[in-house]
DNA sequence: TGTACATCAGTGAACGCGCGTTCACTGATGTAC
DNA sequence: TGTACATCAGTGAACGCGCGTTCACTGATGTAC
């Protein structure tokens, strides 16, 4: 009956939202099994009737956490339109790292988790990065008029990438000490820097690679 | 006596080879007390009068990555004087690319391990790090000649935050699919953008933060 | 050179812990008539 | 509405595995005389 199937989704949602919370709060090496079922009042055994394993719960938040920086992605860059190129990709990075900042284990978890090499990524959990892209993808298609699609494509991942490391290193406080405040700074500095560059420079082709 | 800190020293020696070895083979998280002993040919207890704990091992094998990365980026700069600081901090991107590449694992060890947030980072591990910005520095300063010290200092750690970026994104195939061959053409041509930005902006001061 | 003794590298079984997943069973819920 | 039956969510003990680290003990090596 559609009773159950309801119920079904509303314990499965519950469980990745426990997930959520606890990779939240721990990190995501913490997540157990065990703390799960009790956070949503249920027995061991019974998550296995909501989701195929683990790493399905992880992926899930992934999902989740991914939805929400599309989100503020686009509050940020609501009404765009009023801003240069340069300022709107200026915007999308500091965004980004703002959400990395506030989001710091959650957005750990989505690059540290890596599932066994042998069973593929689940086909539900394809393409929720992919629609990240067209943030980068706008502005820049202002920079780089003449540039072929592909390549406006791929420089949208090296921006993405670039935006990503800077961030990554600023918050990871692995490398040296890395003065947080200062992040969006830089952020703005290698951005800008960029966008002189597409105006001024040849345009972006890539050529002699 | 001497004979005796000597061995301890070879011994401990051969340890973090033995573990240099398993991690490049299969990655940190295969790395195993048991096998490094059967390894180097000791009982699994040994291996605790040589180190304190697995930790160590590890730091000690990222110790000898970066000096590795050192390197390889002192090779690949040798007689840079030749170059122009855009082919410099290029040839820097690009190397540090391959040698990501062909050190998969190794290198992924470096960002990976953790290690327990109570206890710090042993003394004779740090600072091992700092050495390798030396290399963007030197063609940063020609192309920041105006900048203050702390500014190209950490223009350093974004750019080399941004090149990592891009290198990480591109080799962990994680987003989408970059295809591998276009990883130096995108670091090149992102190089190049942020030092034509560079020397046609102004000059990379950092202001309106 | 030889002997008694101290040190400490080396041993490997055992400790201690953690934890994802399974499975035989139960009981509530829905279905058929 | 009531009864017999089927389904399957839910249970939680047990399985199975992995693994870092410790520790009481041994024996080789160096030291003192």
């Amino acid at each position: 009956m559609n009773r159950v199937r309801e119920r079904r989704e509303e314990q499965r949602d519950k469980l990745v939202r426990a997930a959520e919370a606890a990779i939240a709060r721990q990190g995501l090496s913490s997540l157990k099994a065990r703390d799960l079922a009790r956070e949503i009042g249920v027995a061991l055994g019974a998550i296995y009737n909501l989701v195929a394993d683990l790493d399905e719960v992880i992926l899930r938040v992934g999902g989740l956490t991914l939805d929400r920086l599309d989100l503020a992605l686009s509050a940020a860059t609501e009404g765009a339109s009023a801003l240069s190129p340069e300022q709107h990709l200026v915007v999308i990075a500091t965004t980004y790292r703002r959400f990395a900042a506030e989001n710091l284990h959650l957005w750990r978890a989505l690059f540290e988790h890596r599932l066994p090499e042998d069973k593929p990524l689940p086909e539900w959990a394809v393409g929720n990065q992919t629609r990240l892209f067209r943030h980068i993808h706008a502005p820049l298609s202002v920079l780089m008029p003449e540039a072929k699609e592909v390549d406006r494509t791929a420089f949208s991942l090296t921006l993405f990438g670039a935006v990503h490391g800077v961030v990554a290193f600023g918050l990871e406080g692995r490398v040296v000490g890395v003065p947080a405040d200062d992040i969006d700074g830089e952020l703005s500095r290698l951005v800008r820097l960029v966008c002189v560059g597409l105006r001024r420079g040849r345009s972006g082709m890539n050529d002699q690679p």
